[in-house]
RNA sequence: CGGGGAGUGGCGCAGUCCGGUAGCGCAUUCGCUUUGGGAGCGAAGGGUCGCAGGUUCAAAUCCUGUCUCCCCGACCA
């Protein structure tokens, strides 16, 4: 049919091209462009609408665990940098760099004026550890004056030389939390209560089942002590990082002096976390739910949550059908769910559908006479496309109930993808056969570096990270036999 | 940053090899008919062909440089 046909232009099939597919929702939801400057992208209404919807969940939760908001400069000295040596080792690269602070006129153009070059140039915050813990140094003497629970939502610059929307781009939104404790305990249990959060936030509110866990060395944080992580399976096989929470152990406390008084009397380093997720859930979003039509969000991060769509052919049968929707609207609206109207008449209601399932809302209600005359109306879910007949009497209640049905679908489905893509292998041979299909793959690992490089170069994968839930069992390693304290998780990774 | 592909009205593309002054589909505006899965007919508007140089009587087309996007690598939330 025509229609398909069009349908199938527009997105392309995830079996045909994953990649393209992702682009295509990116675009037909409306979600973000491509700006003139490589690498940036320009988010749109409808995707940071999602980002505000994510905020406001995460915020809560920060709040809720005892943090505040604070903000902090998008510049960062270049010396504050070099601190800390891993830190600076780890960003060098991927620095955007001040140098110069104006421009002149240059017959009819304008360039930099040579006049204006620093004293000392200035960083675009990659990440803000230096720049806080800078401030930190002042506003810490006493244990008394302990712990800080500090949160920020800032964009980030990494020079990125290969990105892609909202999974990896040079410029993201994101929030950072930054503590300082007296203790390490206390920072150890900040570090894996921020986890626990970010767990809480994807399973619960973007349906995104996540593994926890440990990163290896290699994979860590730069100038982290231990990097934790979620980690989530997205539908092509392919592991995302959705967040980190690190422990930073006293690393830049030594590296920025920050040290307090205890109630021993003596002077002691501070002990510190930071921890963060970014618009790439954005990202990991779409790819956890989305399907061929385009874009499927979890009611609980959906802008939009409700639909409802009036089909008439005649003035008067849209006169009848507005008045018969217009209840529907209000009590949905009194219920506290987002729903909207879409009485647009210069869209046909067969394109209303269309662009609402691109568009990911999670739930679609069309009235027309038939149903006016009926007392009903059809409801068409979009995670799985089922569409039926209900009683208008009682369809609020219903409907706030199917939400969260809904929601409870999504990560169910999401959860099943994920565990029908989840492997444990023990011979090394198997490993590279079974990473070929994609999805996560468990196997022992004998916890060194030279190991896990030879694995990363031999077949791609990765160790995500080393759970902190599931099998304790210990074994083998898979490629050199030694003693492997438990399995780790591997697969190849966005 | 290396290899490959691409950039032409808002979107998708043809035209480029072989230079001759820009076209198609969708979208937009107006009118009429339509409306339960991306409507039909008629009319209209909209492009210095990514950008900057060069060659030429003449450049979307040839040459040089540059920017951006996509795919594959090396590097990363």
């Amino acid at each position: 049919m025509y229609a398909n046909l069009q349908m199938a232009k527009r997105i392309t099939n995830r079996k045909v091209d994953y990649s393209q597919w992702y682009l295509d929702v990116v675009k037909e939801a409306k979600l973000a462009d491509h700006s003139p400057v490589r690498g940036c992208m320009v988010i749109r209404p409808n995707g940071f609408a999602i980002w505000e919807n994510m905020k406001s969940a995460l915020d809560k939760m920060f709040k809720d665990t005892g943090h505040q908001n604070a903000y902090f400069p998008l510049f960062i000295p270049k010396s504050f940098l070099s601190k800390e040596a891993r830190h600076v080792e780890g960003f060098a690269k991927e620095c955007a760099v001040i140098t110069h602070s104006r421009l002149k006129s240059v017959d009819g153009g304008v360039e930099v004026d040579p006049e204006s070059k620093l004293d000392e140039e200035l960083i675009v915050r990659p990440t803000s550890e230096t720049i806080i813990w800078d401030a930190y140094r002042n506003w810490i003497q006493s244990y008394r004056d302990l712990p800080i629970l500090i949160n920020q939502w800032a964009n980030v610059v990494r020079w990125e030389m290969r990105t892609r929307l909202f999974l990896r781009t040079m410029e993201f939104l994101w929030q950072e939390g930054h503590t300082a404790h007296a203790s390490k305990e206390e920072a150890v249990e900040e570090t894996l209560q921020m986890l626990e959060v970010y767990r809480t936030f994807a399973e619960e509110y973007m349906a995104m089942p996540v593994v926890t866990g440990v990163k290896t060395e290699s994979e860590r944080f730069a100038g982290a002590v231990d990097t934790y992580c979620i980690e989530s399976l997205m539908q092509d096989g392919k592991a995302l990082q959705a967040g980190t929470s690190h422990f930073l152990g006293q690393n830049f406390a030594k590296a920025f002096d920050v040290k307090f008084q205890d109630s021993d009397g003596d002077h002691k380093y501070v002990w510190a976390t930071s921890w963060g997720v970014s618009t790439r859930l954005i990202g990991g979003l779409i790819m956890t739910h989305s399907d061929d039509n385009g874009l499927v969000l979890p009611p609980k991060l959906a802008p939009v949550q409700v639909v409802i769509v009036p089909i008439f052919k005649t003035d008067e049968q849209k006169r009848a059908v507005l008045d018969y929707a217009r209840p529907v609207l209000d009590e949905l609206k009194a219920k506290g769910i987002a729903v909207k109207l879409d009485d647009r008449d210069n869209f046909k209601p067969g394109w209303k559908f269309a662009e609402h399932e691109a568009q990911g809302i999670p739930l679609r209600i069309a009235i027309g006479p038939r149903d006016v005359k009926n007392g009903n109306m059809e409801i068409a879910r979009r995670d799985t496309l089922e569409k039926k007949i209900i009683n208008k009497e009682g369809s609020a209640e219903l409907i706030s109930e199917l939400l969260s049905t809904i929601q409870n679908d999504m990560l169910q489905a999401a959860n099943e993808r994920i565990d029908n893509h989840t492997r444990h292998v023990d011979n090394y041979e198997e490993f590279k056969t079974v990473i070929e299909e994609g999805g996560f793959v468990y196997a022992h690992w004998d916890g060194t570096a030279d190991t896990e490089e030879k694995i990363k170069e031999e077949t791609k994968a990765t160790i995500r990270c080393i759970p902190l839930k599931g099998d304790d069992t210990p074994g083998t390693c898979m490629v050199t036999g030694n003693p492997s304290e438990k399995k780790v998780l591997f697969a190849r990774s966005y």
